[in-house]
Formats: C-alpha cells, structure tokens, sequence
DNA sequence: CAGCGGAACATTTGATCATATCCTGCCCGT
DNA sequence: ACGGGCAGGATATGATCAAATGTTCCGCTG
C-alpha cells in the first residue's frame, strides 16, 4: 500500500498515528488548523479506519481538539493554559529527570550527547525542523531511561501539547537565540548530580514556555 | 426527555466510550481482564468501528492497556506504578482543589455537599458501587471548577488508572473503614482557605493510594 | 433599482456498518 | 516435543447514511 515503504511489522493505525503525532510535533499542523479525516486519507493513503483511530488517540492525549461539531483541529493555546502546561511539565518532568539520572548509564549519556549536539547543529544551520526533532527526542529519550511508563507517558502529552506552538515561535524568531540547559543537564548527570539533572531540565523547559509565552503577548 | 434525546444525539463511539469508561472506573471490568472488541460488540449491541475508536481512546488514556499481541486488557498495576501515580497524583490534584477553591461559589459547595453526603449513605449501605461513583464525582465535579482544562483531563486519566484497583480494595475490605476528607475539604472551601482545602484533597488521595498499596502487598 | 436576509440546495465531511483479509495462538497428529 | 492446520478475533476497506457547512437564488425592503 502507498502509506509506507517499511510497513510490514507495525498496524496501519500504528503507523499512521506516529505520521500524524509527527506533523504535530514538528509543525506541519499549525495551531487552529482543521484536520479533515478525508484529507489524511487522501494524503496519507490509508484507508478511513485507521485515520480515524489514530485521530481519536491524538485527541485523547490532547495533540488535537474536538471543535464541538465533529470538526477536528490543532488546538490554539491560550495564555491560561500555557499556565497549565507550565506547572503540569514543572511538576512531572523534573522528576521524571531524576529518576532518570540516578539511572542513566555511560553509554545513555553519550547518546544524549550525541543527540544534543545535533540539536546544536542543526540550530546553527537555522534548520527548525530539526531542532524541534532533536529536542523532542532529548527529552523523550532522557526520560526513557526513568524506566517510569506512566509519568514518561504524562510528559510526552504534554510535549505534544506545547509542539505546534513552539513551531510558531522558531517560525517568528528562527532557530536564533534558542538557548537550553542541555548542556548543564548532561554536566550534572556525568558527575551524578541528580537533583542538578532536574533542576537544568526545569530550567529548561521554563525557558521553552517562556518563549511560547512571549510569543502570544505578542501576537 | 430532554435528557433521551439529547442521548440519542451523542454519537455512538462517545456512548460506547463513556459506558466502557464506566465499566473501568467502578468496577464491572477487573484488573487483568481481557477486553475484546467483540465481545463488547455483543454486550453493547454496537458496530465494530466505535468499539474500537473508544477502546483506542482509552488505551490512550491508560485506562486500557495493549498486551502486545492485538490483545488489549484492564491493566494491573505494579507497586512503582502505584508510587508513580501517587506521585502525579500529588502533583496535579491538590493544585486543582485549591483553584476550585478560589472559585466555588456557595452553590457549588453544596453541590459537593450534596454528593459528599450521597457518598456517605453509600458506604453506610455497604454500597461499593455507589461509593465508587459518588467518590469520582466528588473528585470530578471538584475539578471541574477549576476551569483548567488541561489539568482537569490529566487528573482524569489518574483517577482511570487508579479505578480499578479501587475496586478490588472495596471487594477485599467493603466500604468498612473508608475514611475520607471531603468533610475537611468542604469545611476549608467554606472558609476560603483554599490550601486547606488543597491540603485535604492530598491527605484524602493518599488514603486511597496506600489502602491500595496495602491492599497490593498482601495480594 | 440596489442591497440585504433567508430558505432551499449542493457539496463536503463525518459516522456507521457489513464484509473481506490477515494474524495469532491453540490443538492435534506424528 | 515439533510442525502444520484450524478457529477466533483483530485489522482494514469501501459503501452507505447523516449532518453541517457554504452557496445560490429569490423575494423583500429602503
């Protein structure tokens, strides 16, 4: 079928759900933007089904909203649910930092170098889309290794929910000027620093909403 | 009849959602029980396709759980699942309250009252089905006056990950010795002093978890 | 005569179902 | 114990039905 070329292993609601979870991510979808299931279809070349399961569990873990009458879209953060967002990802993500530094092994925190300097990379290179994805897997694989399935899986909804908002910020601002605490992140967790893992990580994504934030006093 | 028909208006996959959402909180589905689409294709009386967009849901949502295999079931909680959910638990719920707090007007603290009360006569009457929806909708109805959205729909899915196993502490222990303090709560919100009542609600939710660590350990 | 409002219509999209196909796990024979 | 069929159940499709939106056209009013 036209949706993949290695589709053989994986559910076509699987894989279409983890296409769709990407356009979020990485800001294919805008903020306010309706999502059609004919659309997806059509684009995805999946049949309606599948589209439709993965629709149904994207709007569950809030990457898309119901617009009362069956109309599905992106949703458009509001400066009080910015507030949410923020206090929910202070409260679960630095713990989640924790945890996962008290079990981080060496070759753990080389691969978070590793993506961290292609993060870096690709911000130099003015390159968005890939700094949104080298960020987001920063920070879904440094909270893989908390082995914490319920709390990894709080935090990668609430990522998903401050995703396109972030795309609209690097599209205002570019890939300039978009400092992180990785850096001091990954510092603390070779010297087996775990409360200084989660303070950067804190640190961090305080200055992700920051700018979100900044951004919709703005616009 | 306003309500009959605004039932037949709801679309069948949210119906279905809501009854199996149900099923899961107070209890007609166990811990480790298998859930299949056709078989609540046949205890429904619905069509295959909003059987598995609510089940989706809900898997989403940690309320069910993939076997791996195309197999989907009640999930069965661990003791680190269980700290991880006291955990966000805490983080989220008590915040929550106080918002509610700040916000509740006199008629809808005796609202609450109302359900506390209704909640009561259930554990008098040896009811754990009546204690179990009485008790969510405490909660529910509390959260609700938050007016936060995000938050309201994460304290959501804990509580769907917590029913369950609710369930089989009131098989094991009746609603004997379910002390709660909703009455500590309601009596702080009556006096505005919202972090009393936030106090309360933490106190009060971490009596749930331990009875079900308890309840754990022995098992 | 021009502009406005609204009602019927057409089109687009969502919801549901019946059916066909494909896996998975189990059971049986060797 | 191993391997191959068999049955149950999950996945996926396309057709069909219903709903909502957008549009057009007519009649009314200023």
């Amino acid at each position: 079928m036209a949706v993949s070329e290695r589709t053989s292993k994986l559910p076509t609601h699987e894989i279409v759900y983890r296409r769709i979870r990407e356009m979020v991510l990485f800001g294919e979808l805008a903020p306010g933007q309706p999502v059609t299931i004919q659309g997806l279809v059509g684009d995805l070349g999946a049949g309606m089904t599948p589209v439709r399961e993965a629709i149904r569990r994207l709007t569950a873990e809030g990457a898309l909203e119901f617009q009362g009458n069956r109309r599905v879209c992106v949703p458009v953060l509001t400066l009080s649910q910015l507030d949410e967002l923020s206090f929910a990802r202070q409260s679960i993500e630095p713990r989640l930092a924790h945890l996962a530094a008290q079990r981080a092994t060496p070759e753990d925190i080389a691969h978070l170098e590793a993506v961290d300097e292609a993060l870096n990379r690709a911000i130099e290179r003015g390159d968005v889309r890939g700094y949104l994805q080298h960020n987001h897997r920063f920070h879904e694989d440094l909270y893989a290794l908390a082995q914490a399935r319920i709390l990894a899986s709080l935090a990668g909804m609430l990522l998903l929910r401050v995703g396109p908002s972030l795309r609209v910020v690097c599209g205002r601002f570019g890939t300039y000027g978009l400092p992180d605490r990785h850096r001091d992140a990954l510092d603390a967790m070779r010297a087996g620093d775990a409360d200084g893992v989660a303070r950067a990580i804190g640190e961090d994504l305080q200055q992700g909403i920051d700018q979100i934030r900044q951004s919709l006093l703005a616009g």
